[in-house]
DNA sequence: AAGGTAGGGAAGCCAC
DNA sequence: CGTGGCTTCCCTACCT
């Protein structure tokens, strides 16, 4: 496993807890491997590990900020040794999944963007939106190309169970809570204190401009800050 | 008016 | 063979 932190000004915080998480399952289950640790002062940090037993699916790598392709292949290849890419025991990668990934990437950050993080509401950027889409399903390797739409059709279809809702608002749709744990455990695993499940009055938070404007935009529209139908 | 965004039915694909 | 999770196509509607 690989995890890459590309921009620690950003994630410093994250880093360190991810680090911390990592370190506690590191006798147990994942070996880490310290020998790399020069790396955290290049401009992408990144950490090594090797899984001890196999059967134990620790979920690290997809949910904490990784990304892979921005890693030459020889460091993909020295930590995946004895892993195969995509064998029985890897699960294959969900949208949502991918989503979150890219919303942790600086590479992508002019595709995709946090507009409220801890409440998991995120916003397409209408410009590059196709690039995104088109990266998602080379990813997957699909057949034809990849667009927004047919991409924004599958995002529908996590409206009916919820992992992901549509917001109110241009291109911008909502991780649900249980969602939002699941793909970042390291982000609250003794940090309870940060993260607040649901929904909540916006005073609590001032995350951006963009979600000052975004709620004057609802309140201007006179939409209801949630649900809106349902 | 036209293009962008959104919603959803229906059928197809494919790994498991 | 059945199912989940999309993927592909297509039509409609709304908004700027």
């Amino acid at each position: 496993i690989t995890c890459v932190f590309p921009d620690q000004d950003v994630l410093g915080q994250a880093f360190e807890d991810a680090l911390e998480v990592l370190q506690q399952h590191s006798d147990r289950e994942m070996q880490y491997s310290p020998g790399k640790k020069d790396h955290y002062s290049i401009s992408s940090t990144t950490l090594y590990f090797y899984r001890k037993n196999s059967a134990v699916d620790f979920y690290a790598d997809e949910a904490v900020y990784h990304t892979l392709q921005n890693t030459p292949e020889s460091q993909v290849m020295h930590a995946a040794a004895g892993q195969p890419k995509a064998g029985k025991g890897r699960k294959k990668l969900r949208l949502f999944e991918y989503l979150h990934e890219s919303l942790y990437d600086p590479a992508m950050a002019n595709c995709i963007q946090w507009v409220d993080k801890p409440n998991g509401v995120f916003q397409f950027v209408s410009k590059n939106k196709e690039k995104l889409a088109e990266l998602w399903g080379e990813r997957k390797g699909n057949r034809k190309i990849m667009t927004y739409q047919k991409m924004a059709r599958a995002l529908r279809n996590y409206g009916r169970t919820g992992e992901i809702i549509k917001i109110r608002r241009k291109l911008t749709y909502q991780f649900s809570a249980v969602v939002l744990q699941r793909l970042a455990p390291s982000y609250f695993l003794g940090k309870e204190t940060v993260y607040h499940p649901y929904i909540q009055s916006n005073q609590e938070y001032q995350c951006a401009d963009d979600w000052i404007s975004y709620n004057n935009y609802m309140y201007n529209n006179g939409y209801a800050l949630q649900h809106a139908n349902s």
